[in-house]
DNA sequence: TGAGAAAATTTTGAATACAAAACTAAATCC
DNA sequence: GGATTTAGTTTTGTATTCAAAATTTTCTCA
């Protein structure tokens, strides 16, 4: 009882400020590219520039803002090579991800994927994008977990957020989005039949289409303008 | 000209000092699970608490250092659970990088990789350890450097690190490193061929092989006391 | 008017100062 | 004597201060 109290407790500041400032990225509430002046952010975020700057050297190692010597730092800003780049790595890692999870996943594991799989489904149905998306990375997440490899999930975890503020807004039209969700059908099966084989194929299938979603809106000028939240 | 000067030209404080602690750390001059006092460090690096912090939280975020939040920072202590996991993240990693560079090696990078492999198969000959070690990393650099991934070398090179202080000083037997060399060999061979499939099965075999030598080590309670530097 | 130089301002980088938490050790009590 | 408490010290976390670099603005001169 009170030794969860503990665990819960307030962490340092800076690691506070750097799971706000983490989140101010993904979210695209720091625009890509855009300079984190620190006098600014103190203000916003109530804190003063020691823990700010550690905060911002945090997220720096992380990749998710650049530093430049004597002019503070930027919020990452991907080319489409870096994206590219990216992708590749994420569908090497979720493709291990998925292999170890047909070896390793416990049957409850297995159930809970399933049923959010279905729930998903019927976010897709009702065309809930946000519900999809939810739902959607619940399972990524799952799936991860179900590989029973922490430091796959922490190497996955790091190299994904730099992607999530693009997929944030990846607005995908009927028929891709059809096809990710069978995909998706797909996935569960190799969970179910075991296989880690066919569980690799299908993801890293899954990612390339993602790839190619997000590089198609990357090319798109107006996408800025998008969003589902 | 003064371009070049320019860009080698002394970054900022906090980054030396993240380069020299990961130097420390990767080179065992601070043992794993050591603490790490900023008064201590500060006298040694010559700098200020504020530099060092910072660094320190940049080493958190690439995993080389763990924060405790009114303690400081302890270097990080792979159990042996860790080192497997790490292990299987970083033959996925190697993986990929020989599945890309088999597709994307140039003709004279495949050369340079021919020529050290002979350097190293001269090392070997002599019981070199110490070149042998140099050659080896070598290679495996210009191979994951041959898949043209930026991110996969930066978070290769990341996930890599945290092994680097038990690699230091795995003195292997005359067998493993026979069979070592010869996986070695056939690398060169799969790139010549430009077998992805090849170079991946290879290379999977190879840190499996890698592991195993490091986990033998672990078991082994004299293991700090040999070094081959 | 406009390009370039110089001064003022802002912003980053680093050192110091202060506060709070953790650790150490002495002292007290049983 | 041993355990526990309490005072003292050390160490970490955060704020503030100082210095240097970069940016912006103003001024000068063609």
């Amino acid at each position: 009882m009170s030794a969860q109290i503990i665990a819960i407790a307030p962490t340092t500041l800076h690691e506070q400020v750097a799971q706000r400032l983490r989140q101010m990225l993904v979210e695209g509430h720091i625009a890509p590219g855009a300079k984190l002046n620190e006098r600014e952010l103190c203000e916003v975020l109530k804190v003063s520039r020691t823990p700010l700057r550690e905060a911002i050297k945090m997220l720096a190692a992380e990749g998710l803002v650049e530093l430049l010597p004597n002019r503070g730092a930027i919020a990452l800003a991907l080319s489409e090579a870096d994206v590219l780049h990216t992708f590749e790595v994420m569908a090497g890692l979720e493709g291990q991800s998925g292999e170890l999870a047909a070896q390793r996943i416990t049957d409850a594991e297995l159930a809970e994927i399933q049923a959010m799989h279905y729930e998903m489904m019927a976010a897709y149905t009702r065309r809930d994008l946000s519900a999809y998306y939810r739902l959607n990375a619940a399972i990524h997440r799952a799936i991860n977990a179900a590989a029973k490899n922490p430091v796959l999930t922490a190497t996955y975890n790091q190299v994904n957020a730099r992607l999530q503020a693009w997929r944030f807004r990846s607005n995908q039209d009927g028929e891709k989005w059809a096809r990710a969700v069978q995909e998706h059908a797909q996935m569960v099966d190799a969970l179910q039949a075991r296989d880690p084989v066919a569980m690799r194929a299908v993801l890293l299938v899954h990612l390339a289409h993602k790839r190619d979603v997000v590089t198609e809106l990357l090319r798109a000028p107006s996408a800025s303008a998008s969003s589902g939240h």
